[in-house]
RNA sequence: GGUCUCAUCGUCUAACGGUUAGGACACCAGGUUUUCAUCCUGGCAAUCGGAGUUCGAUUCUCCGUGAGAUCACCA
């Protein structure tokens, strides 16, 4: 085994990237980073039936996405070129026939009926099908034609799990698997034995659902005579229902939506890092450094946990806030608003500082910032909502405007100074700021909330902030 | 049904066998900010059940219960 860490991270090109492959990948990825190793992307397109057309780029265009970048990879080579398992079928009928030659594999002689009427007696007899018990005397030989199956040695097994601990199975669960379909192509069980071998892979990192095929591998490690990587078992990651492991029926999200609905790549790897590990201590908002620096596997948890969107939410709205306003505003580019396509960059990033911190998602951004570019319609019902300000008639509130026309007309236009002219004007007017300011605010934004009163006039600017007065005074 | 695994607030989780069982999200209530969001303070809220080991069990053991995974020419 090589002494540099190699983890893998290998989907089948079958869908989408959902949270759970995500996680997958990127504990392997962390792994590798940590010990300054190597991330392999491998594609296991052994299922011809299955494949989606446009999901091997998919997943990639994912993992990129999320900065999970792969040392090795079907679409950039590596020493072990090739990284898909369909390019490497020479590789599984060489040791294939190594297990043909040692006595250890054979033919499966039966007919797709006659496996189903073993299958259906063993489910009559309530017991668990074991193709073994049916296990030819003097099968065939082997042309190609049909499954290659593995003359298992049954046996019981303990094995080590860096996340569950030790592991154990009885004899019953080995079985006589198939190492190669009868299409020519091997199965996964068999496929992906022989391609971590032949990758140097250190550390195998799946999901629960292979654990109880796990003895069935540890037998062919056996027969193979090969040393078996370090073993890594991750609890699913659970659907909204809370029960069952989530699947694309229970829906799953694309991780590329997240991004799309403007969450950040690294918000998504820390909550879903989070969503079964954590450091030992009170953090909850990790960089991706310091996942890389702390992360590890005996700290991940045993059982299943559950994606919750709110919690999903409000730790993107810390990250946004750990953002500086030039990394914000590239990453913000695609979410401004169409009215915003004149403004400077300047004027933007002005604006950006204002809205930063109340941001929960990038697509937050027109909602908060749309009146500072364009005209707002004028909209009196949210006058009469306001419980102060619907105290008074109109005439009073356009009265109370005129003023503030006349006072910010001659202010100096910085926030300071608006905040000045502001204060003032609420002495010569004698209203409280809950009544004028919130009137004044409405008036130049119409809209449900908005920074500081000073801060926002200051961002329109006082050409813009006159005129909206004074329209609404009109 | 067989096999395997898991089990702390609604959710994510912390706790060398000794803590008033801690934190975070959500929720509720106050407070600050003109408003909203942010922010601050406080509140609500959990060890699945039963035995056993122990001076002492969330923690170790066993038995239940519940949940999940798997039992394909899918991965």
């Amino acid at each position: 085994m090589s002494d540099v860490v190699r983890t893998r991270f290998a989907p089948s090109p079958t869908g989408f990237m959902h949270v759970g492959g995500v996680r997958t990948a990127l504990f392997a990825w962390l792994l590798a980073r940590q010990n300054n190793g190597q991330f392999i992307l491998r594609l296991e397109d052994t299922d011809q039936k299955r494949e989606v057309e446009g999901s091997a780029e998919h997943l990639m265009s994912a993992l990129h996405a999320l900065g999970l970048n792969y040392n090795e990879g079907p679409d950039i080579g590596g020493p072990f070129a090739p990284y898909k398992q369909s390019e490497r079928l020479d590789h599984y009928k060489a040791w294939a026939q190594k297990l043909i030659d040692a006595g250890r594999a054979y033919a499966d002689p039966y007919t797709q009926a006659e496996l189903d009427s073993f299958r259906e007696q063993a489910r009559t007899e309530k017991k668990a099908f074991l193709f073994r018990d049916h296990r030819p005397e003097n099968p065939p030989v082997w042309d190609g034609s049909t499954p290659l199956r593995l003359k298992s040695d049954p046996k019981a097994y303990t094995w080590h799990d860096e996340v569950m601990g030790d592991l154990s199975t009885g004899p019953d669960v080995i079985d006589d698997i198939i190492l190669i379909k009868s299409d020519g192509f091997p199965t996964y069980n068999f496929a992906h034995i022989i391609d971590d071998v032949e990758m140097e892979i250190t550390h195998i990192i799946r999901g629960q659902e292979f654990i109880a095929s796990q003895p069935n591998y540890l037998n062919i490690y056996e027969a193979l005579g090969i040393e078996r990587p370090i073993l890594a078992t991750m609890p699913h990651i659970l659907g909204d229902a809370g029960t069952k492991k989530l699947g694309k029926r229970d829906g799953a999200k694309d991780v590329l939506d997240y991004l799309k609905e403007g969450y950040l790549p690294e918000t998504m790897l820390n909550f879903i890092a989070s969503l079964g590990w954590n450091d030992g201590t009170e953090q909850e908002i990790f960089t991706v450094d310091e996942l890389i620096a702390k992360f590890s596997l005996d700290r991940v948890q045993h059982s299943g946990a559950r994606f919750d969107e709110k919690r999903l939410e409000w730790m993107n709205g810390q990250h946004i806030r750990l953002l500086s306003i030039d990394d914000l505003y590239t990453r913000i580019a695609d979410f401004w608003p169409a009215s915003a396509v004149n403004a400077t960059e300047e004027h933007k990033k002005e604006i950006l500082t204002l809205v930063q911190d109340r941001m929960k998602t990038l697509a937050d951004l027109p909602m908060l910032t749309e009146y500072f570019f364009a005209d707002p319609t004028s909209d009196w019902t949210m006058v009469d909502d306001n419980k102060q300000l619907s105290k008074f008639s109109k005439d009073e509130l356009k009265e109370l405007l005129r003023h503030a026309i006349d006072a910010l007309k001659d202010s100096e236009f910085t926030p300071n100074a608006i905040q000045e002219t502001l204060n003032t004007l609420l002495e010569t007017t004698g209203q409280k700021p809950g009544i004028l300011f919130s009137l004044i605010r409405l008036a130049v934004s119409w809209a449900p909330f908005s920074p500081a009163l000073n801060d926002t006039l200051n961002a329109l600017g006082k050409d813009t902030v006159i005129q909206r007065l004074q329209t609404a005074i009109a």
